[in-house]
DNA sequence: GGGTTATTCCAAAGCGCTTTGAATTCTTCT
DNA sequence: AGAAGAATTCAAAGCGCTTTGGAATAACCC
């Protein structure tokens, strides 16, 4: 069944029907629900190819793979992912998904596909400090939204949480505790969000008049492993953190178990603090202890982004979309005081 | 530039260029090249919308996530998905991905994704042992291939790994080393391939004539804290298990570090073997000790079946793919002979 | 009633491709 | 040379929707 038979049933032009099933408001209110009740009875479907010829619209949304591919990046990608995907659902809209292959550059995947001109958007996830991509898409005309920011001249369209807000919150709680010798356990450098949170850290040491000693910052991939291995090191020395700031609860793991083989227990001798992104599985209130956490849900993030970027294709005159998320910190059972001489 | 124009400028007909540019026969080798030529010169793109009305075919595979969402499994997926994408990509398909939201059921997405008709076909990922999916979409008239197999009467795509004989093999390694006690940690016993693998695991006791005994065998969500919990189950028995099947790398972590609780080292007081699925960031070589493991890219799984379904929709006369891999049993340092007495 | 403005509907022209059925040209054979 | 057959090429008809510009009808005012 499509739009001219359903026409013809109802006696009316094509035009009118489309009208009616759109919303315009040029069809009276008593077609319309004619016209609706009988694409209900014949179970009309408007046909998405046709109506993307017609329109030049795909109504589809582009995501790309992220470069660097690891176990807890897989994790918060698919968590995004998801995100995206379900609302773009409820608005209408399919996602696809593109990847680099072999020894082909990410850019050459940016540009493959703007030139298939299969999307109507792209969504930009992971930025780096210095990210090439938005510039490519702006160029190449492509619109974009970026999950989180990055260093960039022109204005764009942008949400990302207030990691510096966070961790600046997080880094005072600890000093207000009296810990001092607080390690940073951050993810990649290179990434703007890890920087980002580092500014915050060293931010709230500047606030409070705090002296920052050396070597107390690393960023590497999140894992468990790399939280381990940091948190052992650091721990080696002469005088150790008495509190960690992770920037993720599997990097949390991963220093708790560094304590345990230390024979000091989080949340008593130890002071943790992690973020959370809400994933499925990672979860703070059940950590052992229970996690004091800056916590922003990665999942809703997915939803908002799709949600603002189709608001923006379909109103090209509306302001470009640029949040920041505010960060709770959420106090739980990790974060004691320090031992005294701590 | 589209094809009108570039067949005005070439002072040719639409259809010649249609024909030259998509390898018909009727067309000669010299106007092909010629055409080409000008294509690459005026940077002619097709128009996606255009084929796709015109045709019938949207080019584009649609994936639902599982409905079951953990850790373990996401990764999975996404490792899935990334070889879906990268193989489709290359054989000019997009991948578009669906999701369950809220309460709607999961029978409702995949009406919805059918009943939109976006997608050519179909990839079913995680199919359960009696899995409604696959006689769904038969009834709805969508092509579809399945990642695994389940129980059904007619006949139907799919691509699997040997996952019994894989188990088989295993165990029999194990049983041939002298162990009797041989804990399976296994997947949740809902799902196909869990039960393949226990069917492996059982086989071999049987062929080998050696009695099993009960509560040896669990499955649960494949993670690194139902391996643990599990495995110190086990261990806190009388007479505890020398030797442990693991169906993930994570559980056999969590076997791992229940051993190292129980002050027994793997690769000396205990035998560990587990699946392993080639994720990026959980590698049997670099476990500590050295996995034996039956590995089986899921990877290339991917690719393979995004392959195996383009060209069955490219060619309806082809017979329907299924196929079933070989896992290999790789040997390393996981696996010594039970302590004498054991 | 005539003119003006809203309201409601329509015919037809695309959107850019594929594909059918026919026409044209080129070979080859007798 | 003429006819049959193969090899090329073409014109035109869709695919199913949106959207422009206009026409018809209804509603209103003086």
């Amino acid at each position: 069944m499509n739009l001219r038979e359903l026409a013809t049933q109802l006696g009316l032009s094509q035009t009118t029907v489309s009208r009616a099933l759109n919303g315009f408001p040029e069809v009276s209110e008593e077609t319309r629900l004619r016209v609706k009740a009988a694409a209900d009875l014949y179970g009309y479907r408007p046909s998405a190819a046709a109506r993307r010829l017609a329109t030049g619209q795909s109504r589809t949304l582009g995501v790309v793979f992220p470069a660097e591919r690891n176990m807890l990046g897989d994790l918060l990608f698919t968590e995004f992912l998801g995100g995206c995907v379900e609302m773009a659902a409820e608005r209408g809209y399919d996602v696809t998904l593109a990847m680099a292959r072999g020894q082909q550059s990410e850019e050459a995947v940016y540009r493959r596909t703007v030139r298939n001109a299969r999307v109507d958007a792209m969504i930009i996830s992971s930025p780096l400090i210095e990210d090439a991509r938005p510039a490519l898409l702006a160029e190449l005309g492509m619109p974009f939204i970026v999950h989180g920011r990055t260093r960039m001249a022109q204005p764009y369209a942008h949400l990302d949480i207030d990691n510096r807000g966070a961790f600046l919150a997080a880094t005072r709680l600890l000093l207000d505790l009296g810990h001092r010798r607080i390690a940073l356990i951050n993810g990649e450098a290179r990434y703007n969000f890890a920087s980002d949170r580092e500014s915050g850290y060293r931010g709230a040491f500047a606030e409070r008049g705090v002296d920052l000693q050396d070597n107390l910052v690393s960023g590497d991939p999140m894992h468990e492993d790399s939280g381990f291995a940091r948190a052992r090191q650091l721990l080696e020395r002469p005088e150790p953190p008495t509190a960690f700031l992770c920037s993720s609860i599997g990097q949390a793991a991963g220093v708790r178990r560094a304590c345990q083989a230390a024979g000091l227990a989080i949340g008593e001798d130890i002071a943790l603090i992690a973020h959370d992104d809400r994933l499925h599985e990672l979860r703070a209130e059940t950590f052992d202890p229970p996690l004091t956490t800056t916590q922003s849900s990665i999942g809703d993030a997915g939803r908002r982004i799709a949600d603002l970027l189709i608001t923006k294709l379909q109103d090209d005159q509306a302001a470009l979309p640029a949040e920041v998320w505010p960060v709770d910190l959420v106090v739980r059972r990790s974060t004691p005081a320090p031992r005294s001489g701590g």
